[in-house]
DNA sequence: TTGTAGGCGTTATCAA
DNA sequence: TTGATAACGCCTACAA
């Protein structure tokens, strides 16, 4: 007698799969069967239910599925900022490598704040995904937030910065490689006194480009000044200041660790009245598309952004379908795209070429 | 090495509400009026049964909860390509406003295909989102599939691009407002034969667009060339295919219906050993913080796009509440960023100022 | 091949 | 205030 089915507002919920079988006048396993393609349901039986579902317009639960299960197919995604040039095409990668194996992303922003990065993580938790792909934000985990995650069973696979505490396993670029190889670059045309706007220490691949930046000045005998370094946020804004602090210091050459803060960099060296390549030279990392544009055309180190997406969603689930393999720390090789804002080379190492200006290379990206 | 460290495989599973019942020796009832603070629990089982939670690290299984709610707290959000500088932004409007109501972002990409579109769909609704934000893919629905989306009661908003037949609930940017201020302001700057790069006509904000191009040159007493127009895709490829095929015609004037294409047809004019504005100016849509770096200056249409997107989501949750009023459809003002990519003003309409360059408008978005 | 019944973890409805 | 107990929609042994 509680019928409410003459409520005005109540809109016609959605079929189950008890609707189905009602109307095809089979049992809910039989239904069920049918939905996964499971045991030789019979033909003609196949077909009521199927005819049955078209016309109720039935849609499987996916969350009673789950609840069942205890999988629910999603996987978090946790970035600092999706507005960063930098993550969207790392999230398509996850999404792409994602969703061709049944997994959906649920995106998550922390920019860069432990307080919002654990809150995400509680909440991923608490809709049972199934694992999560976490740039960790600057700094360190509370104590009982690790051991919480160690407890919960859920997968982690790292993204772009390594936090070894947590989880060893990690897609990131060879940021060491990249740095020492555009340092190396800027050395060879010339540069002697050479400058590095760092991302924050705290950050594993800020550590790692400082320390590609500090190997190369020394294997070409070139002085690490202490007070050609500064530390950034990665975001325009330190850039810019890290530009009027450093080009007082009249560096020759820069290195700059990501492309956000050598867009910051270039404002303040307009304002200042520089010109690059002329006055110094610089590498930044990362590359877009648009850049193609951008004169002086720059000389980058391009991450391979997709891919970095791309693999650490395949580990995911991998780890997600129970492979307990050794921890994988993933590597992916960065490319040093030389442009001209370097200028012409000088002074070269292996002797092969002098007074030649910077090769080009034209932009294929898609 | 030894081995194992007492656990052969421990995939504790995660305590349930009942566990902490009767770890704290009461009713499962009790357990859940905790969790929610509900009716006033008496203080010593309160105090007990916090203690299980802790010690058990018990956390609410939202997908129980789903289930019995009908509510999954989660929007679906559809977007043609996170890649595309464009979306980012809009995507961290609607994640920001979604969050704020304690709402996820449950991310898709259509790549503009219809089949990815429909699919993406139906996923998302088996996945019982309780919304779905939809930046509509060029073209129409399958009509089996509109007719689904409206029996199954799922609101739809809109982002950037309206498509009637769904719904009316959008939030857009005014593109015909846009695109008539832009090329207004080429013809302020004395420019005659305004060419039209444009989105894919299918797309509503490209019509809009056009029509906005089309009326402000019918206002400025320009004719309209249809040899002046070309139909691109939204990216850098079809910009550049278009700059090739455009430029031959030699216009003065080229308002460009994104930025993408924007960056596709500068390298076309570079291959072509034009320059801007000199020999032509140009207004671009959509604006980004590393433009400010870039010479010559862009002027340029900015659409809010944080701002989009915070809206559609706070507007999606308002429908979910069951705030069924009528449609709305809004649209959010665009803003003329005057810089120099239209070169000096030989011909003013006011008559107010005679050979003046383009005011400078410093980029201070953060 | 098909059906029955129990359970997944919550919330909601009644009693007590 | 509390506590059983029935949904929520689906999967899956175990039977038939």
């Amino acid at each position: 007698m509680p019928s409410r089915r003459t409520n005005p507002k109540k809109p016609t919920k959605a079929a189950s799969i008890s609707d189905v079988a009602r109307e095809s006048g089979v049992s809910i396993f039989t239904v069920s069967a049918v939905v996964n393609n499971k045991s030789h349901v019979g033909k003609g039986l196949r077909q009521r239910v199927e005819n049955a579902i078209r016309k109720l317009n039935y849609r499987p639960n996916l969350i009673a599925r789950s609840l069942i299960k205890q999988k629910t197919q999603t996987i978090g995604m946790i970035v600092p900022d999706i507005a960063n040039p930098f993550f969207p095409m790392v999230v398509r990668g996850a999404e792409d490598a994602a969703q061709k194996q049944g997994y959906n992303l649920l995106l998550c922003n922390s920019d860069d704040s432990l307080a919002k990065e654990e809150v995400a993580i509680e909440l991923l938790l608490s809709k049972r995904v199934d694992g999560i792909l976490l740039t960790k934000a600057a700094g360190d985990f509370q104590p009982s937030l690790r051991k919480m995650i160690k407890e919960v069973n859920v997968p982690f696979v790292l993204v772009m910065r390594t936090y070894p505490q947590l989880t060893k396993d990690a897609v990131v670029s060879d940021d060491y490689q990249g740095a020492y190889e555009a340092v190396c670059h800027l050395a060879r045309s010339g540069r002697r006194r050479i400058a590095l706007i760092s991302g924050p220490l705290k950050i594993s691949n800020a550590k790692e480009r400082w320390r590609g930046f500090r190997d190369a000045l020394e294997a070409k005998n070139l002085p690490y000044d202490p007070e050609l370094v500064v530390e950034g946020d990665y975001r325009i804004e330190s850039g810019f200041r890290a530009g009027h602090s450093l080009l007082s210091h009249r560096p020759d050459g820069i290195y700059v660790a990501n492309h956000l803060m050598t867009v910051g960099l270039l404002k303040a060296v307009e304002e200042m009245g520089l010109k690059c390549p002329e006055d110094f030279g610089l590498v930044s990392f990362d590359d877009y598309p648009w850049l193609g544009i951008f004169r002086p055309r720059l000389t980058t180190v391009e991450l391979p952004k997709h891919q970095l997406g791309s693999e650490a969603a395949e580990l995911l689930i991998q780890r997600i379908a129970g492979n307990h393999g050794k921890p994988v720390l993933k590597k992916l090789l960065p490319e040093l795209r030389i442009r001209e804002s370097c200028g012409f080379a000088q002074f070269v190492s292996n002797g092969q070429h002098a007074n030649v200006p910077e090769s080009e290379q034209v932009l294929t990206h898609k």
